[in-house]
DNA sequence: CGCTTTTGACCGGCGC
DNA sequence: GCGCCGGTCAAAAGCG
C-alpha cells in the first residue's frame, strides 16, 4: 500500500542516512525524485552516534530538530535527555516515550552485538521463528538486538512516507498519551529487516513521526527492479546503510 | 490467487 | 510480585 501514496510534490524531503557510513556529506543522498538535499552537520554526528537523531521536515526543508542534541552514543539517559527535549515543542513527544528511550538504551548493547557481523535470524526469517516454542526463546533475543534508529519528523497529511522502500504494516497500537495509533511496518525485501514506526502528533495531527530502526540491506526499489532507482544510490554501500 | 492490511491476543520489560 | 505498556504475532478479511 505504501510506496507512492505521497505525490512527489508534497514528499517531505526524507533523506538516506547511513548511521554506519563514514561520517561524510556523502551519506546524505536524495531519495530518487526528491528534493535537493541541504548540508546537515547534524547528520554526521549522527554517523558517528548510530541512532536517536531527530529531524523535522515541513514539506521539502528536513532540518535537525534540535542542534547539538546529545545523541545516544551509550546512556540510556541521554536517550532520554534527547526525547525529552523534543517532546516539549509539540507538548506530546511520542517519540520520546519512556519506551523510546528504553529502546534505544538497548540499542547501545545491542550496537556492539550487531556489530559482530550476525543478525540475529536467520537471513529469510526476520518477522518471525520458525517454530512457536522456539520464537518465545527468540523473541527475547530479538528484542535485545535492536537496530539503530533514526527518527523524522514531518508535516505532512499521509502517514506512509515514500521513502523509496517498500513497507508492509505489521501492527498496529494505540499507545498513552497519544490520539492517533502508531503504526508499525517492515521493509518487504527478503534480507532486510528495517522496521519503522509512524505515528503522529497529538497536538498537530498533521505532524507524523517516523522512526526508522535498522539498516536497509539493499538498494532502494531494488525489489522492484527499478534499475534506475539503484543508479540513484549513492556508490555501493552508503547509501544502502540507512 | 497472492499480497497487504486489520486487529485482537500475547509476550517481555520496566516501574512501582 | 504485580500491573502497565510497547512491540510483535498471526489469523482473518480485504483488495488488486
Amino acid at each position: 500500500m505504501e510506496g507512492g501514496q505521497l505525490e512527489t510534490a508534497c514528499l517531505p524531503a526524507l533523506y538516506a542516512l547511513g548511521p554506519y557510513a563514514q561520517p561524510s556529506p556523502s551519506l546524505l543522498a536524495p531519495l530518487p525524485g526528491q528534493h535537493k538535499l541541504p548540508q546537515l552537520p547534524l547528520v554526521q554526528e549522527q554517523a558517528a552516534g548510530n541512532h536517536g537523531v531527530m529531524f523535522s521536515s515541513d514539506h521539502g526543508c528536513l532540518y535537525p530538530l534540535l542542534p547539538g542534541i546529545p545523541f545516544c552514543h551509550s546512556a540510556a539517559s541521554a536517550c532520554e535527555k534527547t526525547t525529552a527535549g523534543f517532546a516539549p515543542p509539540f507538548g506530546a513527544g511520542e517519540a520520546g516515550t519512556s519506551a523510546a528511550a528504553k529502546a534505544d538504551s538497548e540499542i547501545a548493547a545491542t550496537t556492539a552485538a550487531t556489530g559482530a557481523g550476525t543478525t540475529c535470524h536467520g537471513p529469510n526469517s526476520w518477522w518471525k521463528g520458525s517454530a512457536a516454542a522456539a520464537e518465545k526463546g527468540k523473541m527475547k533475543v530479538r528484542r535485545k538486538m535492536r537496530e539503530p534508529r533514526f527518527c523524522f519528523q514531518t508535516r505532512s497529511d499521509v502517514d506512509v512516507l515514500d521513502d523509496g522502500y517498500k513497507w508492509r504494516k505489521y501492527g498496529q497500537k494505540v499507545v498513552k498519551n497519544s490520539l492517533h495509533p502508531r503504526s508499525y511496518y517492515r521493509c518487504t525485501h527478503s534480507n532486510c529487516r528495517v522496521k519503522k514506526r509512524v505515528e503522529r502528533l497529538s497536538e498537530d495531527c498533521r505532524m507524523v513521526i517516523t522512526t526508522y530502526e535498522g539498516r536497509h540491506t539493499h538498494t532502494p526499489f531494488s525489489d522492484d527492479a527499478n534499475g534506475a532507482a539503484g543508479d540513484h544510490a549513492a556508490g555501493s554501500c552508503t547509501f544502502t546503510s540507512f
